[in-house]
RNA sequence: GGAGAGAUGGCUGAGUGGUCGAAAGCGCUCCCCUGCUAAGGGAGUAAGGGCUAAUACCCCUUCGAGGGUUCGAAUCCCUCUCUCUCCGCCA
């Protein structure tokens, strides 16, 4: 959510920054809410004062034993007018809330210009495409020539967008989550995270995919329903959520591996072939709570700290500062890390790294205490993929194959994998 | 799944219709005293929101959540959620 205060003082100027995105804010209409919540709340808050202040003048009375039927006859009819008063205020407040939850997030001036994916900023290159004396096959191939990934099998237990990933492949998968885990928690200072799968509404409202985005998501239908998460940042970011943090707390770095769930609505036809696109998928996430101020520099580092998995298993890539345009609805700023497929012969998005600042937080009410004022704060959250295990997988896969079809397990994961070096038919 | 108890400020814990946003204690902050790794005295110490140039006044809201009764609700009524204890079941 965008600053109320913000949003009503520089309607215009949020209106423009927001229009970079593409986003047509109804000012009009936003504007003449506003109005009508000032008046109303003013006149509401007004009658609640002579309302206290009678009801407590009737207890003074009583309390001397006074006659009080002539103070009850002067505020008899005021419970009407307060009650009134008070409806048309919540219905217009409201109102309010169902424009600001739907607002996107306000851009940082850093971001490039563009309308989509194809206006990305590529910001650097690590490693070198990958280059084969044979043509290079793509995961889908491998891995059923390996008999490692079965889709047949998936489709018929839970049908399209799921896959059956099978002994060693499914060993190198977890070896995988397992080096990312005690990278980040060794090396990076995160704290490992064991997280609920199965959210309820409110706390995806908190991280921005309520109520806008119902539709990309799984949801239960229990009497009270519960959402599967489409990522770890869902229950993680929401560990901030009506907390006042000392400032000596932060920055506080959390990872947690969970299964991701998504419905890829609106996704028909794409990506179709292989595990690229899934409704289930494995992710290691990476949020950090930091104080305002500190976030731009903390985005810097989070990403970072995604690639350098990339480095250790040796897999090239390329960061790219997404534009206007395709920076997602609560996001300030976000660099996607993409990974070389040589089977697709292109990068693709493995990381998605993002500073919320305040966004998320004025959500779910997280905040610092600040040292100078001694009062509470919002503080800046921001979350990244460090890495997507599903894709991480394919990568490996198709960057370490070798003219047999087999695959080359990377110096990195071998402890994982208890000796194994190669995975073959 | 069955039975019972509970949910109050950073914590413990009073408060069963009227100056209660809330006693007391602990903790924390500041000041005073004190020649010693301590004690004593005093003051202050919730959050959100409105108004505003204002982090100044003033005002509103909040005692798990949502409804209701009332001039007035932490206190009474209803619904829900969560926590704890016991029984059953279970990984």
């Amino acid at each position: 959510m965008i600053d109320p205060k913000i949003l009503r003082q520089a309607t215009s100027r949020v209106a423009a920054n927001l229009l970079r995105r593409g986003f047509q804010f109804d000012t009009e209409e936003y504007l003449g809410l506003e109005e009508r919540r000032k008046h109303l709340q003013v006149e509401t808050q007004q009658l609640q004062s002579e309302r206290n202040a009678s009801a407590k003048s009737v207890g003074k009375a009583k309390a001397q034993g006074e006659d009080i039927e002539p103070l009850l006859a002067a505020v008899k009819n005021m419970g009407d007018r307060l009650a009134a008063s008070e409806t048309a205020l919540q219905e217009v407040q409201t109102g309010l809330r169902d424009i600001e939850l739907g607002l996107p997030n306000l851009l940082d001036d850093s971001v490039p210009d563009g309308v989509d994916e194809n206006d990305n900023t590529e910001i650097r290159r690590w490693g070198e495409a990958t280059q084969f004396d044979f043509v290079a096959r793509d995961h889908v191939e491998l891995g059923e020539a390996l008999g490692m990934l079965d889709f047949d099998a998936a489709s018929r237990i839970s049908g399209s967008r799921f896959t059956i990933v099978q002994g060693p492949l499914a060993r190198l998968q977890r070896a995988l989550i397992q080096f990312m885990l005690d990278t980040h928690t060794g090396e990076h200072g995160y704290e490992e995270m064991y997280v609920p799968y199965l959210v309820h509404a409110e706390a995806l409202v908190g991280t921005g995919n309520l109520p806008k985005f119902e539709q990309d998501l799984f949801k239960t239908d229990t009497e009270i329903p519960y959402y599967l998460i489409p990522t770890a940042e869902v229950p993680l970011t929401n560990l901030a959520r009506d907390e006042i943090f000392e400032a000596s707390q932060l920055p506080r770095r959390l990872v947690a591996h969970t299964p991701c769930f998504r419905s890829e609505a609106g996704s028909y036809g794409k990506d179709t072939r292989g595990i690229l696109r899934q409704h289930q998928f494995e992710k290691v996430e990476l949020v950090q709570f930091v104080e305002a101020g500190q976030s731009m520099a903390a985005l810097e580092e989070l990403t970072g700290h995604a690639e350098i998995i990339l480095q250790k298993l040796e897999l090239p890539y390329r960061v790219v500062a997404l534009c206007a345009g395709d920076v997602g609805f609560g996001s300030a700023k976000t660099y996607d890390i993409e990974v070389w497929l040589p089977g697709q012969d292109k990068y693709r998005e493995i990381s998605s790294c993002s500073n919320y600042n305040d966004f998320q937080a004025r959500r779910m009410m997280a905040r610092c205490r600040n040292p100078d004022t001694g009062k509470p704060e919002l503080i800046h959250t921001l979350n990244g993929s460090g890495i997507a295990a599903g894709r991480a997988l394919i990568a490996v896969m198709e960057n370490y194959q070798d003219a047999d079809g087999s695959i080359r397990v990377p110096v990195v994961l071998q402890p994982y994998m208890g000796g194994v070096e190669i995975l073959a038919a």
